[in-house]
DNA sequence: ATGGTAGGTGGCCTA
């Protein structure tokens, strides 16, 4: 799956995101023969789990929080460098919440909005430069980012709690990449749930996954792609990856 | 209004 894409895409650097693999356990050598003798990872047995897989020298960036004191691995970041200086590469993986939309009743909820809240303060305190975040936020923050904006408002990932919290950690230093290359009023999804029959036919999609970038690295964005195709490859994710084309020369 | 699927774990949970 992952090497036939590498094939189709020869990406320089690839961010996995719900890996799901202890450390000791992560498949570091085949990685490696399919090209990413760079690699850093932080996983836990079951749940959770980021990567970064490169073709270039990582550095991993080691003063980040520990987010909501869980160390439950959502959270990976490394400088790698560019012909123009070093770029901050942030992998995030966002709780998803459960699926009761109230903090109140719902712990998962209520650490899913932390977790954005905690996020947004971090980035606030600790002003991006030359940074792209990417990851599954588990948030969808736009009208055109779900299949029915009028549906889904009280449907965890669209609620306006987590829209406006999403939201606020953009505006505290990033620009939303994919929406620079697709214009607002565009339908855009990167997921679609395994609970239908034919997803394309139903097509209820969201956009759950983001390229955020700096302002100062958005002269260098040349393409994002979002390779829709891969949902109907054999056994895949539910989530389809999301090809950024940026050009830092 | 509800249930629908997937996958790993161990008889249920998270997504």
């Amino acid at each position: 799956m992952l090497q036939r894409l590498v094939e189709e895409e020869n990406p320089d650097i690839v961010c996995l995101q719900e890996t799901k693999v202890p450390d000791p356990l992560f498949p570091a050598e085949a990685l490696k023969e399919i090209g990413f003798p760079y690699q850093l990872y932080r996983g836990m047995k079951g749940y959770n789990g980021v990567a970064i897989l490169s073709r270039h020298p990582l550095k991993t960036m080691e003063n980040v929080p520990d987010w909501c004191s869980r160390n439950d691995c959502r959270h990976i970041a490394a400088t790698v460098e560019t012909p123009t200086g070093p770029i901050l590469l942030h992998d995030f993986y966002v709780p998803a919440g459960g699926d009761i939309p109230d903090p109140d009743l719902n712990d998962k909820f209520a650490h899913k909005l932390a977790f954005v809240d905690e996020a947004t303060q971090w980035f606030t305190a600790t002003p991006p430069a030359r940074s792209v975040l990417v990851g599954d936020l588990n948030i969808a923050p736009l009208e055109h980012d779900v299949w029915s904006h009028r549906q889904l408002l009280k449907i965890v990932s669209h609620t306006p709690l987590e829209t406006d919290g999403l939201k606020a950690w953009l505006a505290a230093g990033f620009q939303d990449a994919m929406r620079h290359i697709t214009p607002e009023s565009e339908k855009l999804y990167t997921w679609w749930s395994y609970r239908n029959r034919d997803w394309k036919k139903s097509n209820r999609g969201r956009r759950l996954d983001h390229v955020w970038l700096t302002p100062d690295l958005m002269h260098a964005l040349r393409d994002i792609r979002v390779r829709k195709d891969v949902r109907d490859w054999d056994s895949p994710s539910d989530h389809v990856p999301v090809i950024l084309d940026l050009d830092p020369a």
